[in-house]
DNA sequence: TTCGTTACGGTTGAC
DNA sequence: CGGTCAACCGTAACG
């Protein structure tokens, strides 16, 4: 991994150079600022090769932040990390929501026989009482459920709900978010996906 | 020369 | 609380 960094101890962003020139760290996502560049030039008729070198972000990154913007109408990286649920869907979890609304004080234990019994689940993807427990802490102690407010079009993501809007860093010009307006962006031609609908599709 | 694709080394985060 | 592991990252290189 080596980072080429060697910059302050502190306040800058550690990084590496790659051959253009251009800063970045190795594993994480572009800054949104510098993504919205991208799309900002392309749509000014910028060919994204000359996008790469005035960035400097290589031509496979601009390729890949371009098509993906034209399929989705999204700049940001997708969500990273994270493990898909195996048992506890959006569906259970929304169930036990309810069960533990109804009764506040009912035990893991008991909410894993109602999903059972209640058909929700089979013995074979209902939950384990931990599972049930944790739902109940994060889920229900953090706030709303699976809420989305997009800032921009939605983000590419999984189809499993994963709510952070995704903390973005900025490491390039001591900036303040560069996080520029949605608005800042002629529209795009595909429709604005409307929220989220069918985040659990699957 | 441009650009789509992908191996690689890397990070993240729900489970 | 800490490990696992599949998802995503951007670069570099190939074609």
């Amino acid at each position: 991994m080596g980072n080429a960094g060697m910059g302050g101890p502190g306040t800058q962003q550690y990084g590496e150079v790659n051959q253009l020139g251009g800063v970045f760290v190795n594993g994480r996502p572009l800054p949104n600022a510098v993504r919205l560049r991208i799309v900002e030039l392309a749509q000014l008729g910028i060919r994204p090769c000359d996008i790469s070198r005035q960035l400097r972000v290589s031509h496979g990154c601009v390729s890949k932040i371009l098509a993906r913007y034209h399929e989705t109408g999204s700049i940001l990286p997708g969500a990273i990390g994270g493990s898909k649920p195996r048992v506890t869907t959006p569906k259970v979890v929304s169930y036990i929501k309810q069960l533990k609304a109804k009764d506040p004080g009912i035990f893991a234990w008991e909410i894993r026989d109602r999903l059972l019994a209640d058909g929700v689940c089979d013995k074979y993807n209902v939950p384990s009482v931990s599972s049930i427990s944790r739902i109940l802490r994060n889920k229900l102690g953090g706030g709303a459920l699976y809420p989305v407010p997009p800032l921009y079009p939605v983000p590419p993501q999984r189809c499993w709900p994963l709510h952070q809007p995704y903390d973005y860093y900025v490491y390039l010009q001591g900036r303040q978010h560069a996080a520029a307006p949605p608005h800042a962006l002629p529209h795009h031609p595909h429709q604005p996906p409307p929220s989220h609908a069918h985040a659990h599709a699957l």
